[in-house]
DNA sequence: GGCCAATATTTGGACGTTAAAGTAATGTAC
DNA sequence: GTACATTACTTTAACGTCCAAATATTGGCC
């Protein structure tokens, strides 16, 4: 029996989801009946959420070829931007914003891939050295490329309307506190 | 030795972050001086990965009086609004965006509390029905007006600023192909 | 020199997510 | 009525995040 007029339907989470209804919009209905102060705020956490779940869905299976995610990618991209290939560890935490536990467990799964090496520092031997190697520079190049050429899951942006996405959220950074003192609005 | 003018500093992530300091910012500038026509994806990509992160933060320090994280809260409040207080699994993964595994996670959890119960349907013994029980509702009521009083994580903006985040991620979601095909812009 | 608080990283545990494989139950087709 | 594909849920395994509690090393301070 061939099939009528069947709905498109868009993959996400190991099931079909049904396209003719949008969660998000029925979760504003339901809270703008009850607590309509909140209802929007309400939806751009939830839109968060969900646009952080789908860029990283797309992001991790564009980086899958090279064996990385996206946590991988970003501390190799991060140590490849490096003047010296190698950064302390707290610092990695920093600038990726992660948990320095998080860090760790990224950094022993790339050096077990040799992508990465430990050292001690010289200097300050409680602090320990990430360092890229060779191969890890240039699967990083690789992957950058791919990235890339995916425009980061947003292929179908311009840059003035991801400008516009980094601009908006900026603004929600600012109130939580998480820009600095001095920061362009 | 009082300390002299010290910067203010954001907590996040078990670490100290420097305030005079943006790392997507910083990204961002590293990606314009290589691959200017992606840097705007890259940023806006990030942005999302980081406000994520602080709201989901925020929420979960709301919650944690009631011992729900975020998911979990989602799922109670899912069936709270349902109409018998009770739905199959599957129709909560679609509901919520997610996998069918976390909900089994996610049930499994709140079942050993006693805030929801799993029937099996009697129309289709292949379904579980997750029931919510009296202490979830309750539950889950004095954690919504917890979240409502927090503002979901955003007390800083404005109701239409938060629909202008909403309204900006619906765009991307709408290129994502999330959007049902007849949906408003 | 010796004590002690701060700093840097790791370890272990709790949860979240996904993908893939396994188990039942349903239903359809022959 | 019997075989077979589909559907629903759970299980397992791999990773991600975080926090709290070790472990080392440094660096004041007396």
């Amino acid at each position: 029996m061939p099939n009528v007029p069947q709905a498109i339907t868009v993959q996400y989470g190991g099931q079909v989801l049904d396209p003719s209804f949008d969660p998000i919009a029925e979760a504003h209905r339901q809270w703008s009946a009850r607590w309509p102060g909140q209802a929007d705020h309400m939806a751009a956490v939830t839109s968060v959420m969900r646009v952080q779940q789908l860029l990283l869905s797309r992001i991790e299976d564009t980086l899958k070829p090279y064996g990385l995610t996206f946590a991988a990618y970003e501390a190799l991209r991060l140590l490849a931007f490096s003047r010296r290939g190698s950064l302390p560890m707290g610092k990695m935490g920093e600038r990726l914003m992660v948990h320095p536990a998080s860090v760790t467990n990224a950094i022993t799964r790339l050096e077990q891939r040799a992508l990465v090496e430990r050292r001690l520092s010289p200097d300050d031997r409680r602090v320990v050295l990430a360092t890229i190697t060779a191969a890890g520079q240039s699967l990083v190049q690789e992957a950058t490329v791919a990235l890339n050429q995916a425009s980061f899951g947003l292929p179908g942006l311009t840059s003035e309307q991801a400008a516009d996405v980094a601009a908006v959220l900026r603004g929600v950074r600012a109130t939580a506190g998480d820009l600095p003192a001095g920061a362009a609005s």
